[in-house]
DNA sequence: ATGTCTATCTATAAGGC
DNA sequence: TGCCTTATAGATAGACA
């Protein structure tokens, strides 16, 4: 019973360490899912361990695709704004293609989603906590901020078979066209930093926190 | 002093929510850096969010990309084994598919990571836990298993000038094209193996932890 | 907004099954 | 190996400086 003040070092007993990581991964994701719902902070996590036969997804695999989808919409747009900041100028015709790219990448995004809204099912998904983010939050993932985490599993384990949990996030078209418009909008906020590195970091977008969205 | 049993809610007032985000993503990353030397886990963190004005790299930025190097390896072995091995009944092309959409998850990350790192010098870092990983275990991080977070960060601010910033031919067509595929990669976990999704998270991989590495 | 304090809640190491 | 239990270390909300 924690007689022992923790001492900070490798468990070298294969089997405690294996417990530990269990009982302090466990841990970890419900401090995620607090500081998700605390906080408006969307969040998920990759994780692989020695400890663990495969891959975990938090709160699911969907959720974390959605999260490094967004991450990379985010990351394009940095991108093209910071060339764009150094061209001093734009075209019409760009902004015109630019505004259809957009337009072009929600659809594709609509694609992706609904198509694996139809495989979902058939996907092995083990949310840890499952009611904290994927069922009463989902629906206020909208415009949160993500969180990703990634852990590598290594375990030489082949061919086994998978367990299949479904956790079907149906995303609202609105939302995401929402999403994106906002994204574009805050593609736009930095011109003014002459420091280049934190600009690149300054990107920041229209985060759209709804309080009332069932917690 | 904590009277109150934690609502596990939205917290509606923007300074305490501002507050409490800091406090448990500080106890978060000090949760993770336990984990970490504990179990010998590795672990980094890509945080960014509405209530910091600049994205956070834990333990560092350099930790980050080699965790992030090392997991796209990773990846890349269990492709060329999973290929190898279930050749016989799923279609190359299927596998390819599928495990390409995990790889991508990485390579978004790399890729960003990679631009960063170019005008890294311009950049503040702040590395919460720099003692506990940076310096330590860098060396031991060969083998360890990586953990990696992501919190985007927003910031309400709508309504700016709404000029998509770039021209499209200072895109890199190379990688639009790669985003694009992916998008599309993933409208495609549908099709014919009901059970695909749980091949997509089967990839597994060796471990080599080394419990002498300096704790 | 940032840091400190402290009562209280929460996480969890060890044990036991 | 995995689940309980329980005593204690640790995290932290709210108050205040």
């Amino acid at each position: 019973m924690i007689r022992t003040k923790v001492k900070l070092a490798y468990i070298t007993n294969d089997s405690s360490r294996k417990a530990t990581y269990k009982k302090r991964k466990k841990g970890l994701m419900k401090k995620m899912s607090e500081l998700s719902t605390c906080c408006g902070i969307d969040a998920c996590a990759i994780m692989y361990s020695p400890y663990e036969s495969q891959t975990e997804f938090w709160p699911s695999l969907l959720r974390v695709e959605q999260v490094l989808s967004k991450f990379k919409m985010i990351l394009e747009m940095e991108k093209r704004k910071n060339m764009m900041n150094q061209e001093c100028f734009l075209s019409q015709r760009t902004i015109k293609f630019e505004l259809w790219g957009i337009n072009d990448l929600n659809l594709l995004l609509d694609e992706k989603i609904s198509n694996v809204d139809k495989s979902i099912d058939a996907f092995t998904m083990t949310p840890l906590y499952p009611q904290g983010a994927s069922s009463s939050s989902s629906s206020s993932m909208v415009a949160l901020p993500p969180i990703t985490m990634v852990m590598p599993k290594a375990m030489p384990k082949i061919g086994t078979e998978e367990i299949v949990q479904s956790d079907v996030n149906n995303i609202d078209p609105m939302k995401r066209q929402q999403w994106i418009m906002e994204l574009m909008n805050n593609s736009n906020n930095s011109s003014p930093q002459t420091h280049v590195g934190g600009n690149k970091m300054m990107f920041q977008f229209g985060h759209n926190i709804n309080p009332n969205n069932g917690h």
